[in-house]
DNA sequence: CTTGACATACGATAGTCTTCGTAGTAGTCT
DNA sequence: AGACTACTACGAAGACTATCGTATGTCAAG
């Protein structure tokens, strides 16, 4: 239903993810700790972003509020759905192997998606 | 080192990948079984592919034949990683658990994944 | 009331992506 | 040779991205 977030869509998003609804400011502050951007190139993206429906915006506060519209989970799952389409020709275990290339897992990462996988061959839904 | 490449060069890639070296000819037909599209199109982008690098052109002949310039499992590798910094803050786990609620995974599937991470475990490089 | 701080809105720009039409070139068939 | 066909080269349009500067509105402090 969304489209596809952008790069630079998908920074914002994933400060929204770890932040909680914030106000442009805030979200400002956390991509300048990353790289230099001006407020007014945030505040831009977040209208657009608005305009998309990728964000929603709370204007009750004279300091606009933005939260993602949708939940972390269902935009990961999009991106990864669409990766694993277009790039790995629907095989996840490509994918998976593709990951695990592009820098080399810790035990405990491996442990968790051994679990990860436990899980699912039980059936859960 | 590559670029990263866009989603009509991923697309061409993955005809590439398939068919192996091919003239524009056999790659605009590959295209054309999915969707309309005009063989200057597909020339014109194999031609910027070669600019970027992302193929390599064998001009020794008049239709000249191309190929990608980097193996299937390094440009995946490259996409996965990219994946998953820009959007998992690097979990592997999270990237896998997105790709499987994207499609629910066939038992057959979860076992090549469960036998791949087997092989990571045991120290496979 | 004026000023300063802080907010949003908006227009404009430069760059990239994607697509296609047109032009030119080279080989082939009659 | 002339006409046909199959190629590559190239320019350009249209859409989208990303970025920023400027304009404008609002509120509170002095």
């Amino acid at each position: 239903m969304t489209p596809r977030p952008t790069d630079a869509e998908l920074e914002i998003l994933t400060v929204l993810w770890s932040r909680g609804p914030s106000t442009v400011r805030a979200v400002h502050e956390a991509i300048v700790d990353r790289r230099p951007a001006q407020y007014t190139t945030v505040l831009k993206q977040l209208q657009i972003m608005d305009e998309k429906g990728l964000v929603k915006r709370d204007h009750s506060e004279r300091a606009h509020v933005y939260q993602a519209s949708q939940a972390k989970e269902a935009t990961q799952a999009q991106l990864a759905g669409d990766l694993l389409t277009r790039a790995f020709a629907g095989s996840a275990k490509s994918l998976l192997l593709g990951a695990l290339s592009s820098r080399k897992p810790s035990k405990k990462e491996l442990a968790e998606l051994r679990d990860l996988l436990a899980e699912y061959e039980k059936g859960k839904k």
